[in-house]
DNA sequence: GAGAGACTACTCGGATACAGTCTGTCCGAGTAAATCCGG
DNA sequence: CCGGATTTACTCGGACAGACTGTATCCGAGTAGTCTCTC
């Protein structure tokens, strides 16, 4: 898959985003620190979160990313799909249109072969389509203690993790 | 995903195998000529096939490849599988693992969000595996004149593409 | 005509080079909150 | 205490370098049919 930790940051960075109090903003700084990445690389997967209006940016301080849209109404794959840009998982060459006796009707929509993998990445697709923003971090949630990932949240909200 | 055009390049000559009168082997450079692809790249795409007991070789003239099982034994996920490797499409970082408050019984298995992209996964290869070789080579053999698929082969068998 | 040897056509595997993409860094420009400073 | 200038902290976007992987080529070794040559 095209660009893929910034798939799984922007994953990550989403469901902070989808925990904090409405309105509220936070920076890449913020974020980059928390997990532990490249500042300027994940600003990048950030920017484009932004440019597909998941995300709303704030400049100057106090500034930064918040949720564009209520968390239930994004789902897992409006997310990899602002990363991922247009890629598709399967990119198919000119092999087919080369061959003879082709059926003209069939050129233009590929071959069966392509048809095949298109399939499977719908399916994907569907897969990630099915699960909202809002229902990803619902189930982060239980990954920790009781409390332990709204403690996270807040740490990240109110810079604690720059006092270490 | 890894090796795009191997996949691509494996599924359109195991339909190939997969038409031949049974028992038959064709050579990578048949298959190369045939499809208009660099011939020692190829090699190596079918050399996966061939590790994985997906395909038969004979070495000396004559010899070439053959399917290993009849075409409806062979799923196309055994191909793509055998192209691909072990590689997933979803590689996960460590950031999760790195976080406060987590609970020790969901460290191992890895977040919410790994396991989300590990379902869309799973939907992927299950479409692949519900196509078998033998379904893909018949509505492929539909995308061409009536016999255009079949005469295709059989200039493939007879060396025919070598004259031009 | 038969058998031995040379030849040919293929597979197999490794080494290598090139190109494209992914990963990561750096910097300058723009913006808005916070701070400072003079009246 | 007020208002304007400065500082600060962020976003935004582009340029760039390094590493990794996908793409492609080449070569030597091994194998098995095919051909030739000799007896």
């Amino acid at each position: 898959m095209a660009l893929r930790n910034h798939v799984e940051w922007a994953l990550y960075c989403c469901v902070v985003l989808a925990t904090l109090p409405p309105g509220q903003y936070v920076s890449t700084k913020a974020l980059a620190a928390f997990y532990g990445l490249p500042k300027d690389y994940l600003h990048k997967a950030l920017q484009r979160l932004s440019k597909a209006e998941l995300v709303e940016t704030a400049p100057g301080p106090m500034g930064g990313y918040r949720l564009a849209k209520a968390s239930g109404a994004i789902t897992t794959l409006d997310i990899v799909e602002a990363i991922g840009a247009s890629d598709s998982l399967y990119r198919p060459t000119s092999i087919h249109s080369r061959l003879p006796f082709l059926r003209d009707d069939n050129v233009s929509e590929g071959s069966a072969i392509d048809r095949l993998m298109y399939a499977a990445e719908r399916q994907w697709r569907r897969s990630l389509h099915s699960v909202t923003l809002q229902e990803l971090a619902q189930s982060y949630e239980r990954d920790f203690d009781a409390d332990g990932w709204q403690k996270n949240v807040s740490d990240i909200r109110e810079r604690r993790w720059l006092e270490t």
